[in-house]
DNA sequence: AGATGCTCTGGAAGCGTTTCCATGGCTCAT
DNA sequence: ATGAGCCATGGAAACGCTTCCAGAGCATCT
């Protein structure tokens, strides 16, 4: 059908294994053996056939992304930096999106990328030990996005950290009473997101000798929906907190969006930090950490792609920056 | 290093070939043999090389996705709608980012998917002519989303349409003076979007025998910063419209941004309506046509997948419904 | 001059599958 | 009983490439 290998070197006059080392860069070809050859190629629209390259080189030239929620937006930036990295080598990128346990499960234990791919970057999941001892076994590269295996390299943000710098801001603005949404602590999928979070809001109200008071605490899901109803359930208390720290952007949406149904003010009659610093987060004039999401798609890129290359593998981890982004949401403690 | 299907073969004791029968659900096993073959296969964690496979079926089991701006909310629907479909379907989603006019004419020269795919999914991007046909002449299937060629299936929505619905409501509610915020009309990469929904917008206006004002068309960039831009030059018009139209919600976000920043009420003094329907238009209250952009996807890549399985390759044009969706952003003309 | 070593080249093996073809053992109708 | 026909099976070819190996040509050294 198309054309192979053997009818480019017919036509060129010479071996196929000439046109194999004009096509690999091979140095040792003569001048005006490579110009006829590639004149040929072109002639014909050669193109070399994936498959057979693959079956006798063992590499695949594609890398996997696994990640939850495919549509959400902290997953969207990390996908962009990974593509941004990934764009400018050679290698391609293959995309699985896990919803549930269920599929989750069934791509470890099936890993359908292997043998497609010669590397892995998996995004926010959580590995178990015999997963990752699957993975090892088959000898393919793997490097973790926001979460984290200790024999693994593994690119993370301080959540505790970003948390700690969340609560330790409204407690400088003057609140004393401040509230938690966040969702599921122990998540079906494992994330620890939402765990290491609620552990620096604790820190920072400890380290500031304020109570922790378990009525604040709305842990539940991760949307926006979830931060709506979490903010009323917090303002029906007979002693309602002033600020509320959400666990992510979407879920500071959700309390504002409440906030503003009971007629409520955000910054002056509550305040409210969130996490992520989404896009949308400047529109909305939210206070929020932000997280550098597009670099770690990107350092995670680097590191596997680096991994590829130069076979490096130490399980290093590389820690990024959050840092507070303060906006109107926020504003000092008036009474 | 890995298995391969003779030392599948030799333990347990049968031919190569009858281990590749019973891996190609072939009927012509003895269920004895095949037991015994999968037993052998699953003590050893034998899987089949994809590599072998491909070359010898030509068959690659993955679909590629070209899409420029993977990150723009508009796209991320799309490609939801695409996974959704795509994951429940024996193939693998290999994404191709196009962000630029150079990408893409390189995208297009080198067709890098090419032996990769067995078929294509463009979203957005119109083609020229003899990029269809080098498509059609490496024999790969193609959908198009969001665009359309006349010997390709496309699923598209009716962006004219829509955008004259838009319009027609602002008219119903009592303005005259309509402003038309949008991208460029002629973009490096080809979208013709902005083009279309400005045809609806002047469509409309004529239809309800109101003047095309050029001093209200704003035409510039498909980014939010934009929006805010245009919405402050309308609003220093001697004649100021009292609604705007914006051909995406984002450059709504921007109109409302502004609007904010001059002391405006949206949806009192003035009226915006925007298109796309994304997530934040409710959070923000805008009135805007709802685009079925997951179900885009799902439609382009159902198409797709028909196409491959069974052949069915007519070039249909599958158009999809938009409406207007209501809220407050768009109430009626007070004075 | 002959040996040595280098560069360029082509033939052929081999990668791990699928699939065509041949074979041997059956069953079944004659 | 015997030939036709079917089923289960194995061997081997083929897919299109890379790479090992060997050889030819040439320059350089002894």
């Amino acid at each position: 059908m198309a054309y192979t290998i053997k009818d480019v070197a017919k036509r060129a006059g010479v071996g196929i294994a000439t046109v194999s080392r004009v096509l690999n860069e091979s140095p040792n070809v003569l001048p005006e053996t490579r110009a006829r050859v590639l004149a040929v190629i072109d002639e014909l629209g050669y193109r070399p056939n994936h498959a057979a390259r693959q079956l006798v080189t063992a590499k695949t030239n594609a890398i996997a992304i696994i990640l939850p929620f495919l549509t959400r937006p902290f997953f969207i930036e990390v996908l962009r930096g990974i593509e941004a990295v990934v764009a400018n080598s050679e290698y391609q990128l293959i995309i699985f999106n896990v919803d549930s346990p269920e599929q989750r499960t069934r791509y470890f234990n099936t890993l359908p990328f292997l043998g497609r791919t010669d590397g892995l970057l998996i995004v926010s999941l959580p590995l178990a030990q015999p997963e990752i001892k699957r993975l090892q076994a088959a000898n393919l590269p793997a490097v973790m996005i926001d979460t984290q295996a200790a024999n693994l390299p593994s690119v993370v943000v301080d959540n505790v950290g970003g948390a700690f710098k969340a609560v330790e801001h409204l407690i400088s603005q003057g609140h004393q009473r401040i509230g938690f949404v966040s969702g599921q602590l122990e998540p079906d999928l494992g994330f620890t997101v939402n765990r290491d979070r609620r552990r620096g809001y604790e820190a920072a109200l400890t380290a500031h000798h304020l109570p922790l008071q378990p009525e604040y605490l709305r842990p539940g899901f991760d949307w926006r929906d979830w931060g709506h109803q979490a903010a009323l359930e917090l303002l029906a208390l007979p002693e309602p907190p002033s600020a509320i720290f959400a666990a992510n952007d979407d879920l500071a949406f959700g309390v504002i969006d409440a906030l503003r149904e009971r007629g409520l003010k955000t910054g002056e009659d509550m305040a409210v930090v969130g996490y992520d610093d989404l896009e949308m987060a400047q529109l909305v004039g939210l206070t929020t950490i932000h997280q550098p999401m597009e670099q770690m798609g990107r350092k995670g890129a680097e590191v596997l792609l680096a991994a590829l290359n130069e076979g490096t593998r130490r399980p290093t981890l590389y820690t990024l920056p959050v840092n507070l982004i303060e906006r109107a949401s926020s504003s000092k403690l008036s009474q």
